[in-house]
DNA sequence: GGCAGGATAACATATTTATGCGGTTGATTT
DNA sequence: AAATCAACCGCATAAATATGTTATCCTGCC
């Protein structure tokens, strides 16, 4: 018996989804809420399985409501419900932890669907929405550009200047002559074209060769 | 009709796929292949709607054979197939430009259904992929944890170190003397807690706070 | 009115860094 | 056998940086 709480501040809605998972075998409503004000006192209270929270809500909206419940409740699954595919809350409610965002028109047994792969550890997302996750990954991730092929041991050496390290502090690391450091650093300035530590550590992070 | 091309190197799983999908009303396997040696000119001439690229494959693997693809078409949707839902090898497909991850348990009414789905503009994932995807999202968002609370002015002078500039530069630069650049890089420091200008600067870049 | 804190500035000093030059060794390629 | 190149080391010097102490001015706050 999977074991429900609902959000959702539209009183029609509220009822209709009371109504349809109450009817369906193997679901039972503890109870559905119109606000979030006493989230996290009725969370601990009924200790659901499935949480379906609105996104769109006056006063604490469902991206707050979410926080609330990860303050105190890491385990119960929280499906976010929306009627846009909006960047912005998307993303939001994912980092917020989330572990599911499908959008109110979802036909009434993909929904259940949707809950049953909630609760048993997946991730459900409406089509649209797992298309914008994607982009918005992919758009982040810059693919390091450029090589400037660096040698092993230069490589090592820029590891450890990221890391804060002075000239003596490096030649302690890898046991060799503090005069080595520089020949290295030198060599990596000239691949790198920057001529000063702090440059050079700020190119290996916005490069990602780190 | 869904156009398909099949890229598998195990014999049986290829025909196999071969068969189930030629056998489902609607789609149609324009050609399967056993590597990708030749993926760009085969997605070329073919056209298809929809690619199954197998990721673990001997010589070209699947990441790179999608790698190929996206150089020449970022229209067609290519679906990855996987054995293991492996974190490393999701994150490089999903960069790549993948539209879909699938294990390849899964069951033949899903895939067709998978499929369709990503013909459509989804992003079908099976579910141990979507709960991988949504764990990477919230963890590399950790929303500037700390404040370090830098008055303006110092936030300033940060941004400066950021992008290379010495003491003598950002003076010039803020109309300011030299030690009072001195003074705020002092403050910065004990802030931030750290004692060289490349350490604030890989700090800066780890905290975003540039 | 007093107090805290940010922004400004000067002076001194030790350390670190950047850059130049020179060199040896050993592995790989041609 | 010659050439190339990464890795190693030394010496010298100028510039930049790190650290300390001290002091003024202004603004917001109780």
């Amino acid at each position: 018996m999977t074991k429900l709480l609902i959000y959702e501040d539209n009183p029609q809605l509220r009822e209709g989804l009371t109504m349809l998972i109450n009817g369906s075998e193997g679901f039972e409503v503890l109870a559905a809420f119109k606000n979030c004000n006493n989230v996290t006192e009725e969370v601990s209270a009924w200790k659901p399985d499935v949480i379906l929270m609105d996104i769109d809500m006056p006063g604490i909206n469902g991206i707050e409501g979410l926080k609330k419940i990860r303050q105190v409740n890491d385990e119960v699954k929280v499906l976010m419900l929306t009627v846009f595919d909006d960047n912005k809350n998307v993303f939001q409610a994912i980092s917020s932890g989330a572990n599911g965002y499908v959008l109110k028109k979802t036909p009434p047994t993909k929904l259940l669907e949707y809950i049953k792969e909630a609760q048993s550890g997946g991730a459900p997302m409406t089509a649209s929405i797992a298309t914008q996750v994607l982009k918005m990954f992919s758009s982040m991730n810059n693919e390091k550009g450029e090589d400037y092929n660096l040698s092993d041991r230069e490589k090592q050496v820029l590891q450890f200047l990221v890391e804060g390290y002075s000239y003596k502090m490096i030649a302690n690391e890898m046991f060799i002559a503090i005069d080595t450091v520089r020949s290295h650093i030198k060599k990596i300035y000239e691949k790198l074209h920057v001529n000063s530590k702090s440059e050079a550590v700020a190119k290996a992070f916005k490069d990602k060769l780190v």
